[in-house]
DNA sequence: TTAGAGGCTT
DNA sequence: AAGCCTCTAA
C-alpha cells in the first residue's frame, strides 16, 4: 500500500516533462524510503535516476516495497489534468496494477481523480558504480540550458574541458565553431561547497556541520581518504578537492550507497509541509536547489544563485552529445542549480537536486575526444 | 437595409473562430432587434444559436428582417482583415446578395471596406423548444475549458452528473480514467444568483432591480410561472430553483424577446468607447462576462470571478462527446464565464453570455449513459 | 513589459 | 510536423 501527498502537482509534471522523452515505460520503485526510478534511454546511451524522498512528501506511507511499472506517456497525460498548485496524492495498491492520482485544489473546492493502468516492466536495476571523479562544476541550471542550447545550434556535440582555468564548452558546428569558458566565482565557491552532500551516507554529519571551517577540515579528511580509491587520481594535484569525492564518492560501497542513505528530509520532520521545511533549514548544505517556485532570483538569504564553482583534482576534457544534454537541461524547471561531475572517460553525471529529492542523468563520453 | 456599428471588431472575430468549425454555411437573420444566427452542426448532432441584440451596437439599424446567407469561411476571411479594436460596420441591402463590412481604425485614420458574397441558404429554423432544466452549472469559462480539454486527452465521452455534492465530470479512457468533481461555492452561488437573466423579455427590470433581494423574489415568481410549462419539471422537486428556469425558458415570448433590453452601452452614452463602458458597469447582473480583454483576474469589483454555482431541482447524470464540448470550449474567448443547463435525456445547453448578446450550444447526450 | 511554454491550426 | 498565436510566469 502506498500513498504519498505531495505538496505540489508540478513537481511531479515537471519530472515527467524531464524524463519523457528520453524513457517510454519505467519502474516508480517505491519503499518506505521514497520513490524511486532508474532507467536507460531508448538506445542506451544515457541512464536517469530519479530519487523523490519520503520526507519530500506532505505524507508518506508504504508498508512495502511496490514497483510501479509506468508508461510516461500516459502518466504524463493524467498530470497535464493537474493544475501547478493542486495538491497530489499518488495510491496503490501492493499487488494492484492500479495506480491512484488524486488533485485537490489548495482551497478543496475542485477534487479530481484520475486511474491509471500500470504494466510490468523489466527492471534490469543497473548498479551505478560509484565513482571519484575528477572535476565538480556547480552552476545555474538556466547557465547549462542556455549553453548547450546554444551550441546545439551550431554542432552535434560539445567538448567540456575543466581546467585551472575554468571550464569551457566547445563545439565546433559546419558553420561556426563556438565555445564558452566559464571562470569560478569565489563567492559561489563557497556557498556550493557542499552542495550536493545530502546525497552522501554521510548525511548526517555533514548536517551538523554546517559551518565553514569544520565542513572543510572534514571535508579534506574524507578528501584523503578517497585519494587511495581506485582509478589513480594523483595526490599531489589534489588541492581543491574538499568537495568532490563526497558529493558522488563517498564511502567505499561498491554499488548503491549513494542513493540508498539519502534521508536528510525524511529523519527531522516527517508531516511537516514542504514548503516549512523548506524554511527550516537555514543552509543548503543539505538539499537546497529550490525549484522554481518562483524563487526570488538573488535577494534570498539561503539558496545559491548565480556563480560557478569548480572544484578539480585533474584536468579533464570529455566530448559528449549535445542532444542528450540538451535533453537533461529540461530538468532546470526542477532545480536553479546544476552540478556536472566529470572524469576522464567515465559517464558525465549531470545532476539537480530539489526539495523532495534529486534527478541524475548518466552519458557516455564521446571517444575519440581530443 | 442593414447597419449594424459595432464597438470591437474582435466581438465578431471571436465569434466566428467560435462556431466555424461547427458550421460552414448560416443566416444570420438581420431585424429590428438584432442579429441572430442558428444552426445544425454538420453532423446535425450540435445545434449553435448566436444572437447579437441591437442595443449592443453602437449604432443598429434594420428597418425590416432581412436574412444574410454567409458563408463561415468567408467571412471569417474577410474578418481577419480587421484589427481587433477596429470599428466594424456591417452593411446590406434589403435584397442585395452582398454584405459590405467597414473597419474603421480607433483614431479613423485608416478606414477598410470589404464586400462579401451572400448566398441563399435553407433557413430550416429549428424551433428550440423550452426546456425546464433539472440542473444549471454558472463556472468560469476557462474552467470548463480547462476539464473538458483534459478529459478529452483520456476518452470520447464525458458524463456529466449533477447531484448535491456538486458536479462531476467523469471520462473513462484507455489508458486512464478520469474525473472532476467541483463543488459549489456559497460566494459563486450568490454571485450568480441572476446570471443570464438579462436574456428574459423581462430585462428591463430586473436590470432595474439590481438589488439581491429584489431580484430574488422577481425571479421565485417568474420560477412559479414557469412550472406549468411543458415538459414537466416536478413541482414540488423545486427547492434551488430560483433562477434555473430563468436562464434559458423564462418567458412566453417565444423568439426574439431576450436581448432588446440589453443596451447598456446605448442607452447611457453611445458614443463610447467599450473600455470605458465596461468600467461604468457597477453589476454584472445584465451583461457581465467580461469578454476577455485580458480581465484581470479577480481583483475587479463588477466581474464574476471563480467559484462554481449549481442549482437543481433533479439528480442528473448525462453522457456527452466531449469533442463537441471542446468546440463549444472556444467560446470562452467570448466571455468569462459559462453556464450548463442539464435535465435528464435532453440536449445540454452550454451558454456564454457577453456583452453584445450570447452564444449557445445544444448537445444532445449519448445513449446508454448510466 | 518581456520572454518562454503550451495549445491550436495549417 | 512546423509555425502561429495565446496565455502564463518572471
Amino acid at each position: 500500500m502506498l500513498e504519498a501527498k505531495l505538496n505540489e502537482a508540478a513537481t511531479l509534471k515537471r519530472l515527467l516533462d524531464a524524463i519523457k522523452e528520453l524513457v517510454q515505460d519505467a519502474n516508480f520503485e517505491c519503499n518506505e524510503e521514497g520513490i524511486n526510478l532508474q532507467a536507460m534511454d531508448n538506445s542506451h546511451v544515457a541512464l536517469v535516476s530519479v530519487k523523490l524522498s519520503a520526507g519530500g512528501f506532505r505524507k508518506y506511507r508504504c508498508d512495502r516495497p511496490i514497483p510501479l511499472g509506468v508508461n510516461l506517456g500516459s502518466l504524463t497525460k493524467v498530470l497535464k489534468c493537474a493544475k501547478d498548485d493542486d495538491i497530489c496524492i499518488l495510491k496503490a495498491t501492493d499487488d494492484g496494477d492500479v495506480l491512484s492520482l488524486t488533485y485537490e485544489a489548495r482551497n478543496a473546492d475542485r477534487i479530481a481523480e484520475y486511474d491509471m493502468k500500470l504494466m510490468d516492466i523489466d527492471s534490469d536495476t543497473l548498479g551505478i558504480p560509484d565513482t571519484d571523479y575528477e572535476a565538480r562544476v556547480t552552476m545555474p541550471a538556466s547557465e547549462f540550458s542556455r549553453i548547450v542550447r546554444d551550441l546545439s545550434n551550431l554542432g552535434e556535440s560539445v567538448r567540456i574541458e575543466v581546467s585551472k582555468e575554468g571550464v569551457r564548452f566547445a563545439s565546433d558546428g559546419e558553420s561556426a565553431n563556438g565555445n564558452i569558458l566559464l571562470k569560478q566565482t569565489e563567492a559561489a565557491r563557497e556557498r556550493y561547497r557542499n552542495y550536493g552532500e545530502d546525497d552522501g551516507s554521510d548525511a548526517e554529519e555533514v548536517k551538523d556541520e554546517d559551518d565553514d571551517e569544520e565542513g572543510r577540515s572534514k571535508k579534506t579528511k574524507v578528501k584523503k581518504e578517497k585519494v587511495k580509491k581506485e582509478d589513480g587520481a594523483e595526490d599531489e594535484e589534489m588541492e581543491d578537492v574538499e568537495a568532490v569525492e563526497n558529493a558522488e564518492t563517498n564511502g567505499d560501497a561498491e554499488d548503491e550507497g549513494e542513493f540508498k542513505a539519502k534521508s536528510d528530509d525524511e529523519e527531522g520532520e516527517e508531516e511537516v509541509s514542504d514548503s516549512e521545511s523548506k524554511k527550516k533549514r537555514k543552509r543548503p548544505s543539505t538539499s537546497n536547489g529550490k525549484p522554481k517556485k518562483k524563487a526570488k532570483k538573488s535577494a534570498d538569504d539561503d539558496l545559491p544563485s548565480g556563480g560557478v564553482s569548480i572544484e578539480m583534482t585533474q584536468h579533464v576534457n570529455l566530448t559528449f552529445s549535445l542532444k542528450y544534454l540538451v535533453n537533461f537541461s529540461k530538468s532546470a524547471t526542477l532545480s536553479d542549480t546544476v552540478q556536472l561531475m566529470l572524469k576522464n572517460d567515465v559517464p558525465l553525471l549531470v545532476s539537480y537536486t530539489f526539495g523532495q529529492g534529486h534527478i541524475r542523468y548518466y552519458l557516455a563520453p564521446k571517444i575519440g575526444d581530443d
